[in-house]
DNA sequence: CCCAGGTCGTTGTGCGCGCAATCAGAAGCC
DNA sequence: GGCTTCTGATTGCGCGCACAACGACCTGGG
């Protein structure tokens, strides 16, 4: 029936393959919307904002390097500079020179930044639990880590980005 | 030690938590640009474009009104009409006046569409078989699907959007 | 010491998207 | 039939992002 021949799987997806496939690609477009919403409707925060105060409350002494930062929220250098102006610009971190590297710059959480980020993540984690994490039981959350960690160890992720 | 009182769980996300949701966060990313890397690469063709052409050629007389097509790539509709805008002007579809909805217009597959599409598949399906379908067993895909059936059906997509 | 090559952050530019407004046409109501 | 109301598609506009180019700076080899 299918074109035979030996070649790189090139078949039609089967319905479950389809399933799984355009499941994941859906499932994500629909939380990132909502969650974004969410946020942006209670806090004026967008997600990706809300990403970079909670990397920078995570680091030692509230600051990054830009360069960490954008790497850790999958973003270009020139996005970041932008989207750190823009938090700057809300008082919510501030830029401070890096002592032993003149070419670099920190990120620093500012307290209004924290305590942003304080009544952002109660916003974000029960969005997180409600739509995502709660459907699930813990033996299944494993075995979806177990999955993400196949995909980004096989994507080359898991090392070297 | 964390703050007691029975709110809505608001408690920081656990390991395994914390390597479900991010890692899906990042599987998809990688997969995204990875995919539309390719695709782009091989055939000048943006993963959105892609998904417009696979529509259409699974639908009657490869034809979709355009509203359908927006909501089943996850457009907005303006977003879609420069979208089918730059499909057109490349030669790989056309606009079709709708008889019976004089308001409605269909985008229409042409052959050079089809063409198109029948390589760009071979390298699209390659990368989704080799970057994520390949990785699982048919039953871990099917735990999947089941997996982003209740995420959507939860979130509200499975009827109504 | 000096220079080549790499890295960090910023800026110019273009692109794709969503939102809101708009227009044409359909559908319901009296 | 004439009115309001709704829907399909398009357009104006602004935003956030990536890519490429740039200047400042670090680093290693001669």
């Amino acid at each position: 029936m299918a074109t035979v021949g030996g070649s790189p799987d090139t078949r039609p997806l089967t319905r479950p393959e389809l399933r799984a496939w355009r499941g994941m690609l859906r499932s994500n477009a629909a939380l990132a919307k909502a969650l974004d919403g969410r946020l942006e409707a209670a806090h004026g925060l967008q997600l990706s904002s809300y990403e970079v105060l909670m990397y920078l409350a995570d680091a030692e002494d509230e600051r990054m390097r830009m360069c960490d930062l954008a790497s850790s929220i999958l973003l270009s250098r020139s996005g970041l500079t932008r989207l750190v102006d823009r938090l700057q610009r809300e008082g919510l971190l501030e830029r401070v020179a890096c002592s032993d590297d003149a070419r670099g710059a920190f990120a620093k959480l500012t307290p209004a930044g924290r305590q942003k980020l304080r009544a952002a993540t109660a916003t974000h984690l029960e969005g997180v639990r409600a739509m995502f994490l709660d459907l699930f039981t813990p033996e299944e959350l494993d075995r979806l880590g177990d999955a993400w960690d196949r995909v980004l160890d096989h994507a080359g992720w898991g090392c070297c980005k």
